[in-house]
DNA sequence: GCAATGACTGGTA
DNA sequence: TTACCAGCCATTG
């Protein structure tokens, strides 16, 4: 199995702690570890995605990720995540399915 | 060290 | 909604 980063595993417990039925956008990832930035999560989850929910991060419009939107969508009617449109464009409710961390 | 690239973001048209 | 632009951060050649 291959070792990965602090960093990511970093990326990987914060998406791995959203509860289901919210969603956190890159660049809330990126600012919540207090570091790196919003291409770095995606990166991370683009190799390391596959151990976690990646369907959980989203881009800041609510989007999910390209290639991927139609498991997401699957996701999302699963763990009854708001969404705005249930048709691509699939869209999450950013105002309320947005997880601020553990507050 | 520089240029290019990427599962990004926000603003404007 | 879609398209284009400028900014941001780390990796790679």
């Amino acid at each position: 199995m291959d070792e990965i980063d602090d960093y990511s595993a970093r990326v990987l417990d914060v998406v791995d702690a959203i509860p289901p039925g919210q969603v956190m956008s890159y660049g809330d990832v990126a600012e919540y570890l207090g570091a790196g930035g919003p291409r770095q999560v995606g990166h991370v989850m683009s190799h390391y995605g596959g151990a976690a929910p990646w369907w959980r991060v989203t881009h800041a419009d609510g989007t999910p990720a390209p290639g991927h939107d139609a498991r997401a969508l699957a996701h999302y009617l699963a763990e009854g995540t708001p969404l705005r449109s249930a048709q691509p464009p699939v869209r999450v409710d950013m105002r309320k399915a947005r997880w601020p961390g553990t507050s």
